[in-house]
DNA sequence: AATGAATGAGGATTCATTCAT
DNA sequence: AATGAATGAATCCTCATTCAT
C-alpha cells in the first residue's frame, strides 16, 4: 500500500477525500472551507457534494477510513503477535506504518480539537478513542495475566503512559518538522525503555539487566 | 486566587477574557464567533473591539495570561524545590492547580490545534512550548547529574512519557467529562509510579525496591 | 379518463409531468427543484432535460396540458347544453370534474401565483384567463338576451361572483384539507343558490319563488 | 395615513419592510432572495440580517403589519357600524382603504401561494384566514338574526361569494394592470348588487324592488 | 465605556443546466 | 432512453471588522 497523497491519475472521489485529509489535518475542520478543498482539487463546488453529503459527511468518511486503516494495521501488527513485547512492539510499528502511509491522517488524529467537531463526529471519535482504550487496558490486563506486567500498577496508568508518549513524540516531531514522525530509531529506542523499566523482563532483572 | 469563570462583578475586559477563554476551549480558535463572545458577555461586538485590537489579539492575550500564569506556578511548585522528587511531584501540582484554577484555560491548551492557529500566534503557541520542553530537558538532565536518573535513557524520551502522560490522562478526563481533571489521587498515584520505575530510588531500589 | 397519478407503469414523461403538476401545485414553480421532481420520479436529472427543453418548458407543457383539458371538459360539460341554466349547472360540474380527474391541476390553477411565473408563461397564463373571462362575458350575455338575467346587472360583476365564489369554495376545501374540493351537495347547493337570487327563476319567481 | 412605499427619508427597516413586500408581492416568497432586496433598499445583506432574523422572519413580520393594518381597519370601518348594510358596506370599503394605503400588501395577499410558504408562515396565513372566514360567517349570521339575511341560505355560501367576488375583482384588476384595485364606481355597484340580490331589502321588495 | 448601524468578503449549500458516454 | 459527473451562478446566511455617536 503505497503512500496516499493527491495526484491526478486518482478518481476525482479520492483527491477530493485526499485534499480534504491534508487540508483539515493541518487547518482543522472549521478552519477549510469547502472552497479550499475544492481549488486545491481543481473542482467546482458541486462536484464535492455530489460524492459527499455535506461537509460534515466529508469528515465523517474520512474518519471511518482511518479507522479502517488501523484496525487493518492493528490485524498485521498486533493481533497476529502472540507473545506480549511483540504485541508491545507491534503497538509502535502501528503507529509508525500508520504515519508513513498516511501522512495527512495521522496529523489529523494527533492535532484535532475533538471538542470542537460536530455534535455527531465527535461522538464518532469519542467512541474510537474509547475502542482504543479498552484494548489497551485488555493488552495490558493479559500482560499482568502472564505475569509480565506488575500487578500493582494501574493498568490506566500504563496506558496513558504509552499512548501518551507516543502522542507526545508525534507531536514534536509535527511541530518541528520532523518529516519522519517515529523513526526507526526511536521505535527501537522507546521499546527498549519500556522493555527495561514498565515491565518485568524475562530474566528476572528489571532495570538493570 | 479563586477559580476563574466569568460572573457579573468583573469588569468588562475580564469577562470578555474568560468568557473567551470558555468558548475557545471547547468549541476551537475558529469554531468561535466574535458574536458569541459578545452574548456571552452581553456587551456590543464594538465593546469588544475597544478592549481588544482583534480576534487575534485577544486569543494572543489569552494565551500571554495563561503563560504567565504558569511561570508564576511554576516558580510555585517547582524552582523552590530543590530536591529532584520534590520538584518532580511539583510538575504533577503544578498541572493539577492550573486545572483548578483555570478550567477553560487547561482545556483550550489540551484541545488546542496549534496547527491551525493564525500564524503569529502559533509561533507564540510553539515558542511556548519549546520552552517547556528545554526546562524539562533541563530538569531531567539535572537528575542525571545527581545521579537519579539513569544516564543510558535518553533525556527526550523521558519528557515524552512524563508530559504526554500527563496529557493523555487530561484528555481521557475532558473527553468522559470527569470535573477533576487531575485528581489528588491520580496525582500521587503517578508520582509513586514515576518514582519506581522510571528513576532510582534513594534506597537502591529501582521497581523491586 | 381515471385520475393522474404518478405510478409506475406509465412511461417515463408522463411520470415525470405529473410528478412536476403535484409539485409545483403545492409548493409552487420557483418552490420545486428539478432535483426534486427527478427524486419523486426515481430518473437522473439528464432524462428530465431529454424529455423537456428546460425548466420552463416543463411548466408550459403542463399548462397547455391542463388548458386543453378543460377545453375539452368545456365541451363535454357546456358547449353541448342548449339551455342557460345547465349551461350554468355545466360551469360547476367542469369545476368538480377537473378537480376530480387531476387533484394537482386543479390546486396548481388555484394556487399558483401568476406574477412570479417566468415571462412567457405569465402570458400564457393571463391569455387563458382572459379566454375564460371572455367565454364567462358572452355566456352571461347570452343570457341576458334571453331574458334570463337581468340586463341592468354589468356582466363583469356576475362573471366575478360566479368565478370568484367557486374559487373561494375551492381554496377553502384545499386549506382545510378537504380531499373534496367541491362535493356533489356543494354543486347543488351553490346551483340553486345562484338560480334563486342571481337569475330569474322561468316561472317567474326570483328568490321567493 | 400616506400610502406605503419605499422613499429615501424613511428610516433603513422601514426600507427594507416596503421593498419586501414589494417584491414578494409580485414575485413570490420563493421568487425573491435576500440579495434583490438589499439591492433595491441599496444596503448590504448583512443590515438585512441586522434588522430580521431571517428570510421568513422579514415575510412573518410582513404579515404581522399587513393583519395589524387589517384589523385596525375592521374597527374603522366595521366595527363601529351597527347597521347591517353600513357593515357590508364597510367590507368593501375595507378593502378598498387597504388596497389604496397598502398597494403591495394587497397583491401579496390576493397573490401569495399560501402552500409553498414556509411551515410556520403558511399556519400564520391559514390562521389568518380562518379568523376572516369565522368573522365573516358571524356577520351573515347576525344578519340572519336581524331577519336581513335569508335562513335558507348555508352562510359559508353567501361569505364565499361575497370575499369571492371581492377577490375576483381585485385579481382581474391586477392582471390588467388597473391602477385602482377597487374603484368607487366598483364599490358601489358591487354594493348595490349585493343588496338587492342577495339579501332582503328594507321594504320587502328582493330584486324587483 | 459602550452602542446601533453598517459593510465586504466569505461561509456552506443548491440551483438549472450540460456533456460525454 | 438514460446516466454519472461536472459546472457557473445563485441561494441564504455569518464572518470579522468599523464608524459615527
Amino acid at each position: 500500500m503505497p503512500i496516499q497523497t493527491v495526484t491526478n491519475d486518482q478518481d476525482t472521489k479520492t483527491r477530493i477525500f485526499l485534499a480534504a485529509a491534508e487540508l483539515f489535518s493541518t487547518l482543522g475542520y472549521n478552519g477549510v472551507s469547502i472552497r479550499q478543498i475544492c481549488a486545491k482539487v481543481g473542482v467546482g463546488k458541486p462536484t464535492l457534494y455530489y460524492y459527499f453529503h455535506d461537509k460534515e459527511t466529508l469528515l465523517q468518511e474520512l474518519l471511518q477510513f482511518a479507522f479502517a486503516a488501523l484496525r487493518e494495521l492493528t490485524e498485521s501488527q498486533i493481533a497476529i503477535q502472540h507473545n506480549f513485547y511483540d504485541r508491545l512492539y507491534g503497538l509502535i510499528k502501528l503507529r509508525q506504518q500508520f504515519a508513513r502511509r498516511f501522512p495527512y491522517f495521522i496529523r489529523f488524529f494527533v492535532n484535532i480539537n475533538i471538542l470542537s467537531l460536530p455534535q455527531n463526529t465527535k461522538h464518532l471519535m469519542l467512541d474510537h478513542l474509547n475502542w482504543v482504550h479498552q484494548q489497551m487496558i485488555r493488552f495490558i490486563e493479559d500482560g499482568k495475566k502472564e505475569g509480565i506486567v506488575k500487578p500493582d500498577i494501574p493498568s490506566s496508568l500504563l496506558v496513558h503512559t504509552i499512548m501518551g508518549s507516543l502522542n507526545q513524540l508525534t507531536f514534536r516531531n509535527i511541530y518541528t518538522n520532523n518529516s519522519e514522525l517515529i523513526s526507526d530509531k526511536d521505535a527501537k529506542s522507546i521499546f527498549q525503555f519500556w522493555k527495561q523499566y514498565l515491565f518485568k523482563t524475562e530474566n528476572s532483572g528489571g532495570r538493570d539487566e
